[in-house]
DNA sequence: CAGATGACTCCCA
DNA sequence: CTGGGAGCCATCT
């Protein structure tokens, strides 16, 4: 096995992935989109390459997939989250209509070459959903 | 350069 | 919901 180099493609998904809140979570697509030039996959590869002294300052737990799906290796990924408040549903996923992040300020995304995401629709986020 | 791989995503049955 | 298959892009062999 090799140690693992975090490529600057990787450093700039770690730097996207602090910008997401406590307590909320993004997908590996939203990652992709708003670092540009890779897909989900190579989101999910730099994070797993990710250190345990780089864990520590990295929220590698608010990445879930498309479904609010999460840890494929019995990662503590889910206590990490409950932790922070995030809740979950009968079936494991994490209730993605309260907790998905919007993506970087465009402040932000500007000063530092990222791509803010794209309108998502108006998420009200009306907390009414039963 | 070709092939395999992966903490993904989308689509169809 | 489950399962299979294609598409995706950077890396590693």
């Amino acid at each position: 096995m090799q140690p693992f180099r975090p490529s600057e493609l990787d450093e700039r998904v770690y730097l996207a992935v602090q910008q997401i809140p406590h307590g909320q979570v993004a997908t590996y697509g939203e990652i992709a989109t708003v670092v540009g030039r890779l897909d989900a996959r190579e989101v999910g590869a730099a994070l797993g390459g990710l250190a345990e002294a780089r864990a520590a300052e990295v929220p590698w737990q608010r990445v879930v997939s498309r479904e609010g799906g999460i840890s494929t290796r019995g990662l503590r990924q889910r206590e990490l989250l409950e932790a922070e408040g995030v809740s979950f549903d009968e079936q494991g996923h994490v209730r993605m209509a309260r907790h998905q992040w919007d993506g970087p300020s465009p402040q932000w995304a500007a000063a530092h070459g990222f791509t803010p995401l794209p309108e998502r629709g108006e998420r009200g986020e009306q907390l009414s959903l039963f």
